[in-house]
RNA sequence: GGUCCUGUGGCCGAGUGGUUAGGCAGAGCUCUGCAAAAGCUUCCACACCAGUUCGAAUCUGGUCGGGACCUCCA
């Protein structure tokens, strides 16, 4: 089999995947700011990540993946007014931050649970950790990597530059920036500004007694910057160094180039060997996102209300929509594309659904009459799985085999050939790889909620009628039955066995 | 303006220098009381120009188009 390799940001090439204690995983993915509902862009990093995770314990690693929740700033409700967070007025009337931190992240954990996304090891928050944070920027102080300002801390930038390009590691390593350049193109310096120079950024901030989340610091009361709590909760969980760094392509810079810098200063090692990001998802082009007006909520998505959604869409449509593409591509969003991507979910899942039917083990196959051609095709759609997995997390080839070997399940369900063209090992392996890859692998859930035993014995009692009808030759019953129950999302099908069966839409 | 990425058939998308991606939609056929489903077959492609090469959607250069980021945003 061949050897994992993901493509990494800092090198920019497909790098052989080794992690730094042999059985061991750390992976560290930036989470989302809970002062909003997540949208359909978020979904990304979230499923991609968890693929990783999911692939890495697949081929045995013991991982530890750490995905924050960033709580601290300064935040305002979607759609209420700036005035809140300046407001000096009684307690209630003010937004209370933990409310907000509070809904968002339930809405996050839920909007998790439907994409089937498994838990990370460890949810740190960023207010759960001022104090790790505090102690990191006085180290960085300490080193004369960062300077105060009236009661903000900044990181001096062109010293980091300075020293560490000399070792190899300049600012702007992992993004291509030279810094230089910045600075050049960056020229009007603004008097009133506390920085020293206009790349440098924020380790904590000085907050009024009029802003509603701030915290006691040796440099007065105020909040941390967006970047240090990264820094501190990975370093805290995952040691000095880790191996994967994970994130959408839009906190590569300045985020995570401000968090190597940091991390660098702290810890005297880069922190993540392996940097990997995820492109952007776009509608009609353009990056979904506050700034640009274009943004589907998550809960809209589920619902279909929405002004671009012709109808409601699933969170394993979305998941499958997503899937079906490599995550370093952008992906472009309609409602076409959608349902293009719900109708082919539907059908791969219910040939695995048959196929995990099939009671392999109790068949009688004569060796004689496989096809040794299909035989060995399927058995190297099979094992390509591993090696599309292998080669930078390619789901989509995985997927694109896994439709190859729909037809071959749904001919021998339907008897268009007999289970004898393939050796009944294959079909074992069929069998099993199927239900991993889709299940354990790729994370695909069957959608069916709730218990239907009782919905489904009312069917069998219609199916029964049905046949009755049938045998009768009394259609109009028939077709009555089966068109009633098309109406209330409940597809009935005539096998070619003369059984009916039934799906839910 | 700077840095980087990208342009594939009606839509979404994969892609290695020479061979079918795959899904959805379309067409035909088989099966069927009729459907649905399924199976088989099939149409449609690589932005443009030039170069490298025996051969390029895949490499190089140019043109045009699209996108991301450019530091306090969260």
């Amino acid at each position: 089999m061949s050897q994992l390799k993901v493509y990494n940001s800092l090198s920019r090439q497909k790098e052989v995947f080794e992690s730094i204690t042999p059985g061991h995983v750390g992976m560290y993915v930036c989470g989302p700011t809970v002062s909003g509902e997540s949208h359909l862009g978020h979904a990304r990093p979230f499923i991609t990540f968890d693929i990783v995770n999911r692939y890495l314990k697949y081929l045995g690693y013991k991982v530890r993946y750490v995905r924050n929740i960033t709580d601290a700033g300064h935040f305002e409700e979607e759609g209420r007014e700036a005035e809140d967070k300046i407001s000096k007025k009684a307690v209630l009337e003010k937004l209370e931050p933990m409310e907000l931190v509070q809904k968002y992240t339930n809405l996050f954990h839920w909007a998790m649970n439907q994409f089937n996304n498994e838990e990370p090891s460890i949810e740190p928050t960023a207010t759960g950790h001022i104090v790790e944070q505090i102690v990191m920027i006085e180290k960085i102080i300490d080193d004369e990597y960062a300077y105060v300002a009236n009661g903000s801390v900044y990181f001096d930038v062109e010293k980091y530059n300075d020293d560490f390009s000399k070792l190899g590691l300049p600012y702007g390593m992992l993004s291509g920036r030279v810094l230089d350049d910045q600075l050049d193109s960056t020229r009007e310096l603004d008097n009133q500004d506390e920085k020293r120079n206009k790349a440098d950024f924020a380790l904590w901030k000085n907050a009024p007694p009029e802003h509603i989340m701030r915290w006691k610091s040796p440099w007065g009361y105020g909040f941390p910057g967006w970047h240090i709590e990264c820094s501190a909760m990975s370093t805290k969980y995952l040691g000095k160094q880790f191996d994967i760094h994970g994130g959408g392509m839009d906190l590569q810079f300045p985020h995570h180039e401000c968090e190597i810098a940091q991390s660098t200063v702290c810890n005297h090692v880069t922190p993540a060997r392996y940097w990997l990001h995820n492109n952007m998802i776009t509608i009609n082009g353009k990056k979904m996102g506050k700034s640009y007006n274009n943004v589907i909520k998550l809960s809209e998505l589920f619902s279909g209300n929405h002004p671009l959604l012709s109808q409601a869409f699933s969170a394993m449509t979305i998941r499958f929509f997503i899937l079906q593409t490599q995550y370093r591509s952008p992906l472009d969003f309609s409602s076409d594309a959608l349902h293009a991507a719900e109708k082919g979910l539907k059908r791969l899942w219910e040939a695995c659904e048959v196929l995990q039917n099939f009671s392999i083990a109790d068949w009688e196959l004569d060796a004689e009459k496989v096809d040794k051609e299909l035989d060995e095709k399927v058995n190297r759609l099979l094992g390509e799985f591993e090696d599309f997995m292998n080669d930078d997390l390619n789901t989509a080839k995985v997927l694109a085999n896994m439709f190859e070997l729909v037809p071959v399940i749904n001919s021998i369900k339907d008897k268009h050939q007999p289970a004898d063209v393939l050796s009944k090992q294959t079909l074992l392996l069929l069998q099993q790889k199927m239900k991993i890859f889709t299940e354990e692998v790729l994370g695909l859930k069957s959608e069916l909620s709730g218990d239907h035993t009782k919905l489904n014995g009312v069917l069998e009692v219609l199916i029964d009628l049905r046949k009755q009808a049938k045998v009768r030759k009394d259609y109009v019953t028939s077709d009555a039955i089966r068109n009633q129950l098309l109406t209330l999302g409940i597809v009935l099908k005539d096998e070619k066995n003369g059984s009916m069966s039934y799906t839910y839409n």
